[in-house]
RNA sequence: GCGCGGGUGGCGGAACCGGUAGACGCGCGGGACUUAGGAUCCCGUGGGGUGACCCGUCCGAGUUCGAGUCUCGGCCCGCGCACCA
């Protein structure tokens, strides 16, 4: 074999600059506007990334992962004939940019239009095929103009209420925030332990469509896991409500929210959460004073909940169905903001309740057989007990009957709760969208009529959060003061921004409507091209991004703005890059790799091609750039043999076999983002071709197929060889190679013979061929006689083009 | 603790519905070319015996002619949620 390439006559191979081929192209695309999409095209596909959050630390290796496997999967489409529409655009407005601005020193505006450009410049060095004539800034008053239409159109519905109500307060940030970005009772920003303060807050009521969207999960074609995510961020659960009165305090009755009404004859005392916005209500007046000390001193949010801590709060409640008078305590493990914020302790059968009631002795009764109370509580199922007239029913009927007693006597009833609670989105700090309302003394919160919109945000020079729960634009006062758009009185227009995960929540609605200035959703563009076929993201916005998308176009949908109630058909959640020894990629962990150097030293295709080979996308994988050479190895060898390739016969039946087969592996495992297996076979295809090329009788078509099989993943490369063959246009926009599976098949198949389940010997033959004639084949095999020794086999299975295993 | 994924060569990972485990790549070994290094190209590469033999997909049982794949039990790792009554 030869050993080096054979300069063919009359053709010397350029030699292969990647990078130089990266800016040729790029420059190309853009001029000849290659990835413009036609709005009005009858095969429309939407092909959707999660926009990038530009960060002044630059865009990392981990979002260029992200979006090279959206990418490819948009490029595909479009190479099937797909009118395609992959845009893009920044999420440049929050808190994240905020603080980062004031510990440099700088205005957000400056900085974040830096970050922007910065973000673009790398994300078209990557070779995206994006629509760039729909880039979305959404710190543009172009777009947060309409990001006040869509915070409109849900106070105009009543789905967005000014109201007072315990809030997460960060007290390093200075502003509240939503239940969301509350992880384990800190910050999710910067870790800082979370307070409960009581403000007025804009609240979107997000739970109106709890029951809607968690049944809509079941259709939509999503990644199992985010899902499930989406299904326990929701906390559907079935109960009842039932009602305790109280006596010795303010209040004449407390409601308690259980999934157990089975187990109402056990509930020994009520607890009240140690949060609970009125506690004091419940609390015998000569205890106040204890209790109040008492929940002065706990210490806020501990990662492990003590369920010994509580109080007697003094006063006593009466049992709905037996009269008896059980103590009321107050304890933090009973959170004052979920439910009614009240318990009924059953400590024969919750835990918690039992670990309570042990601490303080308090009774424990057991009303549900199975278990062992005296040693732990029973939570399981069994026949009633000590349960009066219910003596003896399963619990599971005892949960229906419980509540048919309570609802006689007008003391419950039977209850659905969710976890999810409403969206709190008034943010008390500058680098947002103002809130377009204005608040007149007459007529309360009135929106801001929409042909004055934008509400600017006004430029500042002191946009340090205050602190005082009233964000840095109170102190504006010129542009604080206008009169009611109603009635013309003096009028405060409120000062708080929006949260940035309102202006993520719609921005895919917004991309197909860009070039209308005088709308936010054209209702033909609308309609043509949502909901998003395909939304490729990071799973960490399994419940924050993706929940509040879904009830924004539900939302909107019901008000007729949109087609369908949900935005997105099909959902994959891309898997993370990890780097160096353990966890993602992230800013905080100090493990980014930048990938600006490996563009310019190997060019954006091997970069990609190496990031979707490093395991399937949908599972992530660790970062290492030794397995790179590999790529550039590739990528040089499909280089050559794609130019040498052009004398081979085109009716070989073997390689239209192989190139057929080619095409069904790269097309069957980009459909399924199984982008790794996808480079495997072509450089399988590639290293076949290069062996012919070298031998001088390479194909064409061969060649051409691979080029186009290619293109998706190598952008550039494949654009230069396309053009090198003498093919017209794009690559990108050419025809998907035709796949025809009759001709992929192979004639004659290798079968495998087993004795007694071990391989012995294998054999070719025809494919198709009979089971019988297997059978016969196989007995036939030399080292087969030499094993069998003349015993004949007890039993044979063949399978036909597989196996003949034959037992003794 | 609960939920969801996973455990396959030195490494990343392949393997359709149970049917020749280890595709493809990295690394490594050998060779070609080169003044030399890098790059490129070719061959080899699960372990052990070293002739067609044995052992091998986290561990242990089971189903099956046949198990990486299915069932049960256990161990380990990652991710998400974590007092939601």
């Amino acid at each position: 074999m030869e050993s080096q390439v054979p300069a063919p006559p009359g053709l010397r191979l350029d030699r292969l600059d990647l990078p130089v081929l990266d800016a040729k192209w790029q420059r190309s695309w853009a001029e000849r506007e290659t990835y413009r999409t036609d709005m009005r095209g009858p095969r429309p596909f939407y092909c959707l990334m999660m926009f990038p959050y530009p960060s002044a630390e630059k865009l990392h290796i981990g979002n260029a992962y992200a979006f090279t496997g959206a990418d490819i999967y948009g490029r595909y489409r479009r190479q099937k004939g797909d009118d395609v529409f992959e845009p893009l655009g920044f999420d440049a407005f929050g808190i994240h940019s905020e603080n980062y601005a004031l510990k440099v020193g700088e205005h957000p505006a400056t900085l974040t239009a830096r970050n922007v450009e910065h973000f673009r410049g790398q994300l078209k060095r990557i070779g995206l095929g994006v629509d760039w004539s729909h880039e979305i800034d959404t710190t543009s008053p172009d777009y947060y103009r309409w990001t006040q239409w869509v915070f409109l159109q849900l106070f105009k519905a009543g789905l967005a209420e000014h109201r007072e109500g315990p809030v997460n307060w960060c007290p390093s940030c200075l502003t509240v925030l939503a239940d969301e970005q509350v992880v384990s009772g800190a910050c999710e920003r910067c870790g800082t332990v979370v307070e409960t303060r009581f403000l007025k807050q804009w609240f979107i009521k997000t739970t109106r469509y709890a029951q809607e969207m968690l049944d809509a999960l079941d259709d939509l074609d999503w990644s199992e896991r985010t899902k499930i995510a989406q299904r326990n961020w929701i906390g559907r659960s079935e109960g009842a409500l039932i009602d305790f009165r109280l006596n010795g305090c303010a209040r004449p009755q407390v409601t308690v929210f259980t999934t157990r009404p089975d187990t109402l004859f056990g509930a020994t005392f009520l607890v009240i959460g140690a949060d609970h916005p009125q506690l004091a209500d419940f609390v015998r007046e000569d205890r106040r004073a204890a209790v109040e000390e008492w929940r002065a001193s706990l210490t806020l949010a501990d990662a492990e909940p003590d369920f010994s801590v509580g109080i007697d709060l003094g006063t006593v409640a009466v049992h709905p169905l037996t009269g008896e008078e059980v103590p009321v305590w107050a304890a933090p493990y009973v959170l004052g903001g979920y439910g009614t914020g009240a318990i009924m302790a059953v400590p024969g059968h919750d835990q918690r309740d039992w670990q309570f009631a042990r601490a303080h002795d308090l009774r424990i009764v057991e009303v549900i057989g199975g278990g062992d109370v005296t040693v732990e509580a029973w939570t399981g199922d069994g026949p009633m007990v000590n349960s009066g007239q219910l003596d003896g029913a399963p619990s599971l009927e005892g949960k229906r009957r419980v509540v048919e007693l309570l609802e006689a006597r007008a003391a419950g009833r039977a209850h659905v709760q969710f976890r999810l609670r409403d969206w709190i989105i008034s943010r008390q700090r500058y680098w947002g969208p103002p809130l377009p309302i204005i608040h007149c003394p007459v007529h309360g919160p009135v929106g801001v009529p929409e042909a004055e919109l934008p509400v600017l945000l006004p430029e500042v020079k002191d946009f340090r959060p205050l602190g005082t729960g009233v964000s840095p634009l109170a102190q504006v006062e010129a542009w604080v003061n206008v009169p009611c758009p109603t009635c013309g009185e003096p009028s405060k227009r409120e000062t708080d921004v929006n949260d940035n995960f309102l202006d993520s929540g719609w921005y895919y609605m917004r991309y197909p409507s860009t070039d209308f200035g005088d709308r936010a959703l054209d209702p033909e563009r609308t309609r043509h091209w949502l909901p998003v076929d395909m939304y490729i993201g990071g799973n960490e916005h399994a419940v924050l991004h993706l929940m509040y998308a879904r009830f924004l176009m539900r939302a909107l949908h019901g008000m007729g703005h949109v087609p369908t109630p949900e935005p997105f058909t099909r959902f994959r959640a891309n898997g993370m890059l990890t780097f160096g020894g353990k966890g993602k990629m992230s800013k905080s962990k100090g493990n980014v790799v930048n990938p600006d150097e490996y563009m310019a030293r190997h060019g954006a295709d091997t970069l990609r091609l190496h990031l979707m080979f490093l395991g399937p996308y949908l599972e992530g994988g660790e970062w290492n750039e030794r397995g790179m050479l590999g790529q550039s190895r590739f990528l040089e060898r499909v280089w050559r043999c794609v130019q040498l390739a052009g004398s081979g016969d085109d009716a070989d039946p073997e390689r239209e076999r192989r190139r057929h087969r080619t095409i069904a592996a790269v097309e069957t495992a980009v459909l399924s983002l199984h982008y790794n297996t996808a480079i495997a076979a072509l450089h399988e295809l590639a290293h076949g071709i290069d062996e012919e090329a070298r031998e001088g009788r390479a194909r064409r078509i061969d060649a051409r197929t691979l080029v186009q099989l290619l293109a998706p993943f190598a952008p550039h490369i494949a654009e230069e060889l396309w053009e090198r063959l003498g093919e017209s246009g794009s690559v990108h926009r050419a025809a998907w190679p035709e796949h025809d599976p009759s001709l992929a098949e192979e004639p004659r198949v290798t079968i495998a013979v087993q004795v007694n389940g071990k391989l012995r010997a294998t054999f070719e033959c025809e494919a198709g061929t009979a089971a019988v004639e297997l059978e016969s084949l196989a007995l036939a095999q030399p080292r087969v006689v030499e094993l069998l020794a003349g015993r004949p086999p007890r039993k044979v299975v063949a399978v036909p083009d597989r196996i003949v295993n034959l037992v003794v």
